[in-house]
DNA sequence: GGATGTGAATGTCTTCACAGCT
DNA sequence: AGCTGTGAAGACATTCACATCC
């Protein structure tokens, strides 16, 4: 199969939500103009996107809504549920934890770890919270597609080991830190700070 | 000036982290090839990122360590405070707010906003949590330079249109949600879903 | 000798523009 | 006529490779 840019996969995600609202309200039809200006893109850009992976449209017409929100969630993967634990139960975790949109979209959080003695045990919405000795035997028995790391820098790569020991494959890291793992796991970083930065120079640049 | 693209920046700042951490242990000098690998890219890729801006190193000898943290401090802006508002009080404003790691690398908290009546008036570390009808008088008497909005997505469009017209030219968003701003606003978005729906086209994909 | 700075070459992503289908 | 699907062109970003300087 051709190679998806990032940049690509990221831009399905925001027509999948546009074409989900869209659904709701009861637009049958869309064309890719009418996408593209919602989701941030050009017509060009919408059809390329799309053509990768298949030819959803009819020409003279354009999309059907409920059609094309069915290809994308099965090109992303979403039409299942993924199994994901949590790892720092500290306020992002906390704050991670309780967005339960989440859960609407299909990622489950399945396990909550924490190195801290005063926060393990305690109950998180049906969840217990475990210490990070048990994470290798639990994320094995819960099966866990997706490790969220969100705990302080310095723990961070620690914790990582840990996750890649027990085998699960995709990490989604909250900790402003470059961690190094195998060519065999993906990972993801979520960094506050740099996107400050980014910001930081936008206005210094006038 | 040359156009910088979003990727190099991100590239600086990863640079930075790691020339400060070497700064403090004592290196005074290091190649582009050292910065490279600690920094996810390569070194031809470090050398051209630092020519965008000026020729800071020594053939033979490599960078001033003490001297590119000035200068890339310098191109980002760093070298000053900047004057932060946070708009949201839930608990990912709170975990955001507690996150004092910004206040380090110069982003200064100057007031917190929710349009919850029940949050309204609460101690945040010294600063009272406003309510958002105090946006546009707050944001100017503070002259806030970036704000980070921590709001329920459906809400996140009327505080953003609210934050422009208070005249701020940087947002931060961490709603799923994509916002509308004037082309003269910078606006960069942390997309939580977005990163998780990544991994899963990626775990999907094998 | 060793590492920078940078044109040239390569690779990747986006936009153009139009043939082809409905 | 209208809109898709897609090669070709163009823009942009990364990597190569080497002359240049310390």
């Amino acid at each position: 199969m051709k190679k998806i840019s990032e940049s690509a996969v990221r831009r399905l995600s925001l027509y999948l939500r546009f074409l989900q609202e869209a659904d709701a309200a009861g637009v049958e039809t869309i064309s890719s103009g009418e996408l593209a200006r919602r989701g941030g893109a050009t017509s060009a850009q919408v059809r390329k996107d799309l053509s990768l992976f298949g030819s959803f449209g009819k020409r003279g017409t354009g999309y059907s809504v409920r059609e094309l929100v069915r290809e994308i969630r099965t090109i992303l993967g979403l039409d299942r549920t993924w199994r994901v634990a949590l790892v720092g139960a500290g306020k992002l975790g906390s704050a991670l934890f309780s967005y339960r949109d989440f859960e609407a979209r299909g990622f489950q959080i399945r396990a909550v770890f924490d190195s801290d003695p005063g926060k393990v045990g305690a109950s998180w919405g049906g969840l217990t919270v475990f210490p990070d000795e048990e994470m290798d035997r639990i994320l094995r028995e819960e099966k866990v597609d997706i490790a969220i790391v969100a705990v302080p820098a310095d723990a961070a790569q620690g914790v990582v080991d840990r996750i890649v020991r027990a085998g699960v494959r995709s990490i989604l890291n909250f900790a402003p830190v470059r961690l190094r793992v195998p060519e065999a796991v993906t990972l993801r970083n979520v960094d506050v700070t740099l996107e400050l930065e980014g910001l930081s120079f936008g206005l210094n640049a006038r």
